[in-house]
DNA sequence: AAGCGCATGTAAAAGGTTACATGATTAC
DNA sequence: GTAATCATGTAACCTTTTACATGCGCTT
């Protein structure tokens, strides 16, 4: 896959919020363990030092005293060009949920455009999954196993569920913006 | 996590169904890529082999002159217990969704009441989900990020149709029952 | 005195993907 | 004649988790 949001773009992406440190951003990602659940030490810290080898970050060291000391994080001009890049890039299809929220999330601190593009995208994909799922539904009958239909019913109801809630929202979001404009 | 559901697992949930080749298993996966995206054959067959080493399967190896033979694994009594022990403890809290489906496909397979204990499970586990979402909703300010506060109407509104959903399946499943038994 | 929060990291293992290797048969 | 399907497998690589290592300060 060319395209998965793998936990170093992400921490790449925070970072252009506000330089944090390693454990900064744990705390962080752990407030938000009800949409994400946030990556280990084990891959948090070796992410930031790949990012610091490749000049997306920059760390300032603040020693402390008989303790380990604390390394601020700052995204470079380098790491915004690549963070940007990126972003621009469609995600990939069939990417998972979680991709999704994780790119929502970045997507509304780059520019309001881009969160739209990304909404849409994601509207565009969700719809021919739920066409495919109609032509499934033509291909089963009755002889299919329980789980497997209760399973695509599972599915069929949430991407209805899922279209409806991009429609509403890509609603709401294009006249706010319109309303912005013409102040 | 001591329960994700590995592919090694749920082809050995696939095999308790009927005898297959691991092209079948492919094909199979594949025909169900609207819910869960088939593994390649670089896991695929290592995973046959790794169930074989372990008693868990048994394979019939049918050759063919000038071509791979074909290879049929079978479950064993070894492999039904293990899948029977593993699908008896409740699935990892904070499991996949693709862990959720994949079980139900299996669970359905095994026994009826196996099948309305993983669900009502999955019920208990939603609506710790949504309770911790509402506590959530409360502190969030004017201030919370754009994306941050879409992320969580997002998930906030898939819990509750996912609740429905649970609920309106649990009471059919459960109806049904009950007239078979009164037959 | 025990445990948690702070704060950094490393090493081994798990679990997977991608690309490679081989080769016949069938469909367009 | 070119591509897809059938059919098996290996090797190198990638990403992430788990477990380990260290140690201070605060709360219960």
């Amino acid at each position: 896959m060319a395209n998965a949001t793998s936990i170093r773009r992400f921490i790449l992406g925070l970072l252009a919020r506000q330089p944090m440190s390693g454990y900064d951003i744990k705390r962080f990602l752990k407030s938000m363990s009800w949409l994400i659940d946030s990556p280990s030490f084990g891959s948090l810290y070796p992410a930031l030092h790949s990012l610091l080898e490749g000049d997306l970050v920059t760390v300032e060291v603040i020693p402390r005293q008989d303790k380990p000391s604390r390394k601020i994080y700052s995204i470079t001009e380098t790491g915004k060009r690549a963070l940007r890049e990126w972003m621009e890039q469609p995600i990939a299809s069939g990417a998972s949920l979680k991709a999704f929220l994780m790119r929502l999330i970045l997507a509304s601190n780059l520019s309001h455009a881009g969160l739209l593009v990304h909404l849409r995208q994601r509207r565009a994909e969700v719809a021919i999954h739920h066409r495919t799922l109609q032509e499934v539904a033509g291909a089963m009958d009755a002889g299919t196993d329980l789980g497997e239909r209760l399973a695509f019913d599972y599915v069929l109801t949430m991407a209805t569920v899922e279209l409806d809630w991009l429609d509403r929202v890509l609603d709401q979001l294009s006249q706010s913006r319109s309303s912005v404009e013409a102040t």
